[in-house]
DNA sequence: CGTTACGTTTACGTTAACGTAAAGCGCTGT
DNA sequence: ACAGCGCTTTACGTTAACGTAAACGTAACG
């Protein structure tokens, strides 16, 4: 219960979250992550596990890195003021809103590119048919 | 009907379109784009506008300017042979692939923010009600 | 004939998110 | 004492999609 030295080295860190040693420190010095600096030795806490996760999830869902220190301060909570948090919330509101479009683009997207594959496939079947090289049997999209 | 000079100079391109002569000269430079050229004019004619169009909505579905070529070939027919279009399609189904998947994240994230959002919201009333500014009315998160 | 307006080419600058190389420190094993 | 490992800092390199500046052509306007 009582773990003192719950820390880890950087190549740890590596290794469990499959990133490099270049973009920890580079994470670093974005101020994204805080480890503890014995000397010139990086520590990585519990804390900086939990903000690296949320940091790559942020990656995947297309966020800037500057956009996802934003938001770590946010389920940081580290703006313990109203005033702070109410430009926090404001921040979120606008990448929701931002995000939901592009949703609603990507939506858009795929049923195009859906039509235009059709297309394609229907004009490649009829190329099939029309000059097949092998004596070609039943030959249907085998998967 | 016999409209035989259909065609814009890089000026009306932009103003069409609303994008820089910068963006057009480097999109021809890329293959993306073959305006006639008059000496050393460029002259758009209704296929580039056509093409212009696919870009810039592709650019706003996030593909790269590369991932537009290729689509761009799909749109055309250019590979009038089976064997290119079976790739060109192959590319299509992954990008298809990869934007389902984007979307279904983003579908994630937006809900997790929601959540998050909802935290911040509830610290926010708390601490307005804590600590009144002013003698404080029924203010009810204002909208 | 000079100057705007519009067009061109060439080429270096910019941002993001690291990659990669160079050079050095501190500890361990032999 | 020295090699090697793991970590460090410093700093230049990379990719995409243009921006921006320089330096020039040419056609019309006054």
């Amino acid at each position: 219960m009582t773990q003192t030295q719950d820390t880890l080295s950087i190549r740890q860190m590596c290794d469990a979250f499959d990133v490099t040693p270049r973009s920890l420190r580079f994470y670093e010095s974005k101020e994204l992550l805080f480890p503890i600096r014995e000397g010139t030795r990086r520590h990585f806490t519990k804390q900086d596990r939990a903000r690296l996760a949320l940091i790559l999830r942020g990656k995947r869902f297309g966020f800037s890195l500057e956009e996802i220190r934003q938001l770590l301060n946010m389920y940081n909570r580290d703006g313990s003021n109203a005033a702070q948090l109410m430009r926090t919330l404001d921040i979120a509101r606008a990448r929701l809103c931002a995000m939901q479009a592009q949703q609603d683009e990507l939506g858009l997207a795929i049923a195009d590119l859906h039509l235009e594959m059709a297309e394609g496939q229907r004009m490649l079947t009829r190329m099939q048919q029309a000059s097949p090289k092998t004596s070609a049997p039943t030959h249907h999209a085998a998967e």
